[in-house]
Formats: structure tokens, C-alpha cells, sequence
DNA sequence: ATGGTAGGTCTCCTA
């Protein structure tokens, strides 16, 4: 069984449905899993999604922030949520398949500005979060497993633009370096993207504040499909789309898709 | 060393 997974922080379902849709058209991916829906989960739209085949989802919205989907053309059996570091925040999702291959979709938090844990609480919400995946996976001695979303960390210096200028820079720093690093052994984890695609700059997102964004592509990795070693030991493939960044009222992420052999 | 843009509303907060 071939199975085709896209992930993609929209930012606002609303605003940027058609781009959904166009994606879903174009690229037939069997799962989209969605992050920063920003729309609570009854103003989320839904009937185009069917319309094109995906009537399979999972959807928790929130208000004005986070908020994280999963919508398949494949059958989602179980499905649920977990509420990371008890906030009440909408960043996590769950489904299982009917052959057994749960996915999991995170919206980590982004951090704020200061790489402090003491000074600056959203960094510790961060470190604390990425600290409970890691409790929550060490747990479940995982397998068959896939995790997608925007971690909101760039993991190798290939991942950022300049590793050396980024290195103090929230997404980029050590410390969450680290703390990505454990989860990802807690949970048996292989990066399937950098697996994939080993070589080279790769980027999944760059800033809005860079009118200049193409020519200058200062972007960063946040955005993650990670499978169990026994999914990873198959065959599989990796591609982000960068070109959904020059649409026109473009997310600043662009989709990242890998297709398994399951 | 600084500020730049975008989205949703909480006309400020988050990224």
C-alpha cells in the first residue's frame, strides 16, 4: 500500500481554502495534515474538502490561534487529541489507519524572541512541550507511527540560511536543537525529508517580513515528517513545495509531502 | 543593530 502524506502550516483555513483545494487537485496526496487553522473548529470549511474525495477528518480548532487538522481520502478509524502542556491549545491532533499506522500532527510552539527559559515564558512552553513529546513517546515504545507539523525548529545547519547567524536565533538554537534531537530518539524517529533529500539548503518556510524573499531566500526547515524505523526501513520519497510561497496571499510555509511504501 | 509583514481580532497579540 502506497500512502502520500502532505503537511502545511496555512495560516488561516478561511483565507486560504482554495489553496487547499488547488493542492489536494494537483498533488492527490491521501492525507493533508493542517496547522494554525486559526478558525474555531465549526468555522472551518469542510464541504470542498469532500467535494474532491477527502471526507475522512479530524479537526481541532481554536479561535484565533493554533489549530491543527488532519483530512484524508482514506479511512481515519480512531482519532482524538492530546492537550500538550494543559494549556488548552488546539495543537495537537491523532488518527490511526485501518492498517494500524497511526499519524500524528503537532503545531509546536514557535518560541518568542528570547532563547531564555527564565525571561522568556513562550520559550518555556516550547522546551516544555517538546519535553512532554518526549515523555509521551519514551511511554509508547512506538512503532508504525508517522509524525508531520511544523515543529517550529530547523534542526541541521542546512536547514537555515546561515547556521552561524542563526545559531542564537529562536528555531535554530542548541537548546531546542537538543530537545528535538531527544524526542526523536524517545520516539525512534527518522527524518524522512533530510532522509530523503540529504543534500543541500532545504526549506519549508521564510519570513514575511522579507519582501525580497526569493532573491535573498533566507528561509529555514520548521516543517517535519517523521516515520518509525519500521516505516523508515521502506521506501519512501520527499518533496516540499516551494513554489506555493509566490502565490498570490501566500502562507509563509509551503507544503511538505512524503509518500511510503507501507 | 534594527526592523521588516501578515492574520485575526483580543484595535493588540501572535508568528
Amino acid at each position: 500500500m502506497n500512502i502520500k502524506i502532505a503537511t502545511w502550516n496555512i495560516n488561516s483555513i478561511r483565507l486560504r481554502e482554495d489553496q487547499v483545494c488547488s493542492v489536494l487537485n494537483q498533488h492527490q496526496p491521501d492525507i493533508i495534515c493542517l496547522q494554525e487553522l486559526k478558525s474555531a473548529t465549526e468555522s472551518v470549511p469542510t464541504s470542498r474538502f469532500e467535494n474532491l474525495g477527502y471526507k475522512y477528518r479530524v479537526i481541532r480548532g481554536q479561535k484565533s490561534y493554533n489549530g491543527v487538522a488532519i483530512i484524508s481520502r482514506i479511512p481515519l478509524m480512531e482519532t482524538g487529541f492530546c492537550d500538550y502542556c494543559a494549556k488548552g491549545d488546539a495543537r495537537h491532533v491523532f488518527a490511526r489507519l485501518n492498517n494500524g499506522v497511526e499519524i500524528q500532527n503537532f503545531y509546536v510552539p514557535a518560541g518568542g524572541d528570547v532563547a531564555d527559559r527564565e525571561s522568556n515564558e513562550k520559550f518555556a512552553h516550547k522546551l516544555d512541550f517538546l519535553q512532554e513529546m518526549k515523555n509521551n513517546f519514551f511511554k509508547k515504545k512506538l512503532s508504525k507511527t508517522i509524525i508531520v507539523g511544523d515543529f517550529n525548529i530547523a534542526p541541521l545547519n542546512e536547514d537555515v540560511w546561515s547556521h552561524k547567524q542563526l545559531t542564537k536565533v529562536v528555531s535554530h538554537t542548541p537548546i531546542e536543537i537538543d530537545a528535538l534531537q531527544q524526542v526523536a530518539i524517545a520516539g525512534n524517529f527518522v527524518d524522512i525529508i533530510r532522509k530523503d533529500i540529504p543534500k543541500g539548503l532545504l526549506f519549508s518556510w521564510w519570513s514575511y517580513r522579507s519582501p525580497n524573499w526569493i532573491i535573498s531566500d533566507r528561509g529555514r526547515r520548521l516543517d517535519h515528517i517523521w516515520a518509525t524505523s519500521d516505516i523508515a526501513l521502506k521506501a519512501h520519497s520527499s518533496f516540499i513545495l516551494k513554489e506555493a510561497r509566490s502565490w498570490e496571499r501566500p502562507s509563509d510555509h509551503v507544503p511538505v509531502f512524503a509518500e511510503f511504501d507501507l
